[in-house]
DNA sequence: AATCTCACATAAGCTGTACTTATGCATGAT
DNA sequence: ATCATGCATAAGTACAGCTTATGTGAGATT
């Protein structure tokens, strides 16, 4: 069965509650008029008398009486719900970025920004897929590329360059460090990772000997990163990742030799949702986080 | 809060079923285009995306997840009291009667309509005010007058017409009644009734000599007819009330003439809703009952 | 008793929302 | 490579739903 136009049940509804036409106009912002002729509309659709009109006042039939505690309710229930989505909108921010930077940088550091801001929950989706907002259930996003998407917002990171870093117990195991071509004499980890050829060829080394040991794929800085800080390997990684880790001695960048391939991370959302609060927020206290470097 | 425009409600709960807007338009027998013109508005209002557009299908985001469920328990709510409402408003019939003719005639009678529609239950309004279906809760009224009511229909039922009767004893007491002078050797229940003098003077006696006994003076010709049956006196009464007790001879009627006032009692309900079923059904049989005479 | 006031009904006319039609776009299926 | 499907968008339209203006009836007020 079909609804009644739900304009006309709103009507009822408040008329009901107000036990007055003109109150209830006066609630939703419309003329007696209008409640009136709503109403005499759903009587007719319904079949039946819902309110008496009495000289000063108009009172709920039975049939009425019965009906209007129960739209009531289903009123209150859709504004509940309504006004829960928007604190839930509100209230909970849902990031989605490609999983290197996850875990190498922002996981690390969300415990500060929950702690500035403790009313806003976070929602973290580690995907590789490229950004697209209308088909992904996410607030803000964090991807590499060229910083160009129309209609979004687009705020540099920092620049997803490449060294080479190691363990230092490894350095020392061949007497240390000197040069580019005395990472030759270690093990690679990836050794087809497309950044050691730049790398080596930004040090001046065009054609190094990588010797591919195929144990040592991973397809992920991340885990790239955890194998280079046990000692398997030299890793070719991203210094801006592992500030800690060189600042606490597990590993060391021998050079400042840094490769780059004009590809940056990039903190993105949509234009339009720019002045949304938590993404206000979020975007905020990334920004002030890069500068605190 | 105000609610968003329930139309974009209505096109939220029939796409989130339905997982599809074509099809949720199909239900509504709208186009597509309508239903995502309505969803996106809603979105904006809320602020917040609830559905997520992948090729070939819409999926519901987190929050719009939330939100079906509770707006589909709403709708439903509202479904289910609009449809009692519509069986109330079909299965019970509100007659608004005065009291003499629902003591007299109706009460007694109903257990056959209600045998004749089990269906439909019978709720009895006795009251004396004018019939004026916009303020008073009822489908039929019966009432005495015109009969010309504008918007109305009315049915004739039977002319108010009356004459005196009396209780066989009673008139045995003084010789049977032979002669319209000898009712006043008896006591008059309700002397001043106006009837009486109407009567008197159609019987040829203009100014009867009618002794007021201030005891006995009821308003109502039910309360009279049990004082008439129980041998009080005679009294003035509309034979149409009566057959049963004239029948059995609890009551007689001496003398043919009767008085009449043009006054007619009448079935009336709005124009409107003449075919409405139980009115229908009611009016049917009530002429009925009066064709079985 | 006469007048006033209040609340709703009704008519006429306007306005803007919610619709349709037409088209475009992306993607999964064939 | 082509087709089919499902949603988005733009433009134009129709009519529901509104406002304005006025009428009505019965309490309230004097």
């Amino acid at each position: 069965m079909n609804l009644p136009p739900l304009a006309a049940i709103r009507a009822f509804e408040a008329a009901a509650r107000h036990g007055s036409f003109t109150k209830a106009a006066e609630e939703l912002s419309m003329t007696q008029a209008a409640v009136s002729y709503q109403i005499k509309l759903l009587e007719e659709r319904i079949g039946t008398a819902l309110f008496l009109r009495r000289p000063r006042q108009v009172t709920l039939t039975e049939i009425g009486a019965r009906l209007s505690p129960v739209i009531s309710e289903a009123f209150d229930m859709m504004r509940a719900a309504i006004a829960a989505t928007r604190e839930n909108a509100d209230g909970v921010l849902t990031i989605t970025t490609i999983p290197t930077f996850a875990a190498n940088w922002l996981v690390p550091r969300l415990g500060s920004f929950q702690l500035a801001q403790p009313a806003l929950a976070v929602r973290l989706q580690a995907t590789r897929e490229i950004v697209d907002f209308s088909r992904q259930d996410a607030d803000v996003g964090i991807r590499s590329g060229s910083g160009r998407w129309p209609g979004m917002i687009a705020h540099k990171i920092f620049d997803a360059d490449f060294t080479p870093m190691l363990n230092p117990a490894l350095a020392a195991s061949i007497g240390g460090v000197k040069t580019p071509a005395d990472l030759l004499k270690l093990p690679i980890v990836d050794p087809s990772d497309p950044w050691w050829q730049l790398w080596f060829a930004a040090a001046g080394i065009p054609e190094p000997d990588l010797r591919g040991d195929p144990r040592s794929r991973y397809g992920d800085q991340h885990l790239e990163g955890k194998a280079v800080i046990a000692g398997q390997g030299v890793g070719i990684l991203t210094p801006a990742f592992y500030e800690t880790e060189l600042a606490q001695g597990q590993l060391i960048q021998p050079f400042d030799i840094v490769g780059t391939a004009d590809h940056f991370y990039w903190l993105v959302y949509p234009e339009a949702r720019r002045n949304v609060p938590k993404i206000r927020a979020f975007r905020d206290w990334l920004l002030g986080q890069l500068e605190e470097r």
